[in-house]
DNA sequence: TGCCAGGCCGGGT
DNA sequence: ACCCGGCATGGC
């Protein structure tokens, strides 16, 4: 079987099993990208608190951000954890957003996105995942995100190398599946989905998957 | 009740 | 080029 069915597979059990899932939560690309920083080795459980509180004040607005003093913001995304350097890089991103941008998410995601990567990956407190999350879920835009649950799901199954690069992995996927905006938002959100419900234990020896995904796995192993 | 959550940075080898 | 400590609240 390649690649490529292997995949595909996968996604169409996880997608049997969870039902679409319609991501990213939020209502507007501005939101997505402030929850993307947000959710940093956080659980969205947390995040929510967080984003209420911004939109409680009627800040969650890029002028807004751009505006408030960096402690104030600290305390009102307090619940999300890490907040001091969260609002430091909230405010990073912000002003990246304003001066470059003019705070216009049609200007901003007006390319194909490879540039636009590079400008992200350049703004301190934003790595490889997040700047995948705002492309693909922001400005919809063919970047395949990984993140831990995609690592260590797919390497206990042996499907990824357990030290692979984050580039390596999205590699994997980017080349074995149709590059497809769709398609790369609906399959990481199925692959968090199945992480958050059943899989978050760390323990190798994990037998809580899903009937259906562990099906498809160890028919082709 | 300790362990974990949708990472990333900066300093040290 | 890796490796690791630090960052921090809330849920189970």
């Amino acid at each position: 079987m390649q690649k490529r069915d292997i995949l595909l597979k996968i996604y169409n059990s996880l997608h049997d099993y969870f039902g679409p899932l319609n991501w990213w939560p939020g209502d507007t690309p501005f939101e997505v990208m402030v929850g993307a920083i947000l959710t940093q080795n956080t659980s969205w459980n947390n995040v929510e608190k967080a984003i209420n509180n911004l939109k409680k004040e009627n800040l969650l607005k890029p002028l807004k951000l751009y505006t408030i003093n960096q402690e104030e913001l600290a305390q009102l995304i307090k619940p999300s954890g890490y907040y001091n350097i969260k609002a430091r890089r909230l405010k990073n991103f912000v002003t990246f957003f304003i001066e470059d941008f003019e705070g216009s998410t049609e200007k901003m995601f007006s390319g194909d996105g490879g540039e636009l990567r590079k400008k992200l990956l350049n703004v301190n407190g934003i790595g490889p995942e997040t700047a995948d999350s705002v492309l693909l879920y922001a400005g919809r835009k063919p970047f395949f995100v990984v993140d831990a649950y995609t690592r260590r799901i797919f390497s206990r199954h042996k499907l990824i190398s357990k030290d692979s690069t984050y580039y390596e992995i999205q590699e994997f996927f980017i080349k074995n599946l149709d590059r497809d905006v769709k398609l790369f938002n609906e399959f990481h959100a199925q692959i968090v989905m199945l992480g958050k419900t059943i899989c978050t234990s760390r323990n190798p020896n994990c037998a809580k998957c899903p009937i259906a995904f562990l099906h498809v796995i160890y028919q082709m192993i």
